[in-house]
DNA sequence: GCATTTGTGGCTT
DNA sequence: AAGCCACAAATGC
């Protein structure tokens, strides 16, 4: 199929997403320049709108690979713009153990749509798969100012 | 207060 | 099936 690669430049930083023209397969953080990218699609609105401060309903996203991951993606949606989740936490709502979120965040697939950012650590913040340096952008970006 | 250990469940290979 | 992990709570020092 025909599934590319798009990029994003984001105030926080590049980015990029596979959009096969139906469903956003994987978003991928970088933290190197890119060109400014060009192209529409559903996944480059919600980003704009996002970091906009806006909050859309999600663009169409693959499947996830386990219910868990289902279950997992759905309680981190639940997570408002601003607020963070602690692994316990989100354990206790998908009635796992925090080390099972912590894997289980670490492999999805879509940082960012969904917002696996939003989860930290009971007492720090934990870690990020992408590079904490996003994490700490998002959040900061999040809750400093619903703005840009 | 910090370092170590254990309980825990799902993910990747 | 085995090992790995982005945690947390309980101990030990």
């Amino acid at each position: 199929m025909g599934a590319d690669t798009f990029r994003y430049s984001s105030p926080l930083g590049e980015l990029s997403y596979c959009w096969d023209g139906e469903v956003c397969r994987e978003v991928n953080l970088l933290d190197a320049p890119a060109d400014n990218p060009t192209g529409s699609d559903p996944i480059r609105e919600w980003l704009d709108a996002y970091f906009s401060g806006e909050v859309l309903a999600l663009p169409p996203l693959a499947a996830a690979r386990s219910p868990f991951q289902a279950s997992m993606r759905q309680c981190l949606l639940n997570i408002p713009r601003g607020e963070t989740l602690s692994y316990g936490e989100a354990a206790k709502q998908l009635g796992t153990a925090p080390r099972a979120m912590g894997q289980a965040l670490g492999a999805n697939p879509l940082p960012i749509l969904i917002p696996c950012h939003r989860v930290v650590a009971a007492h720090g913040l934990g870690g990020f798969s992408c590079g904490l340096e996003w994490k700490r952008r998002l959040l900061a970006f999040e809750s400093g100012g619903t703005k840009l």
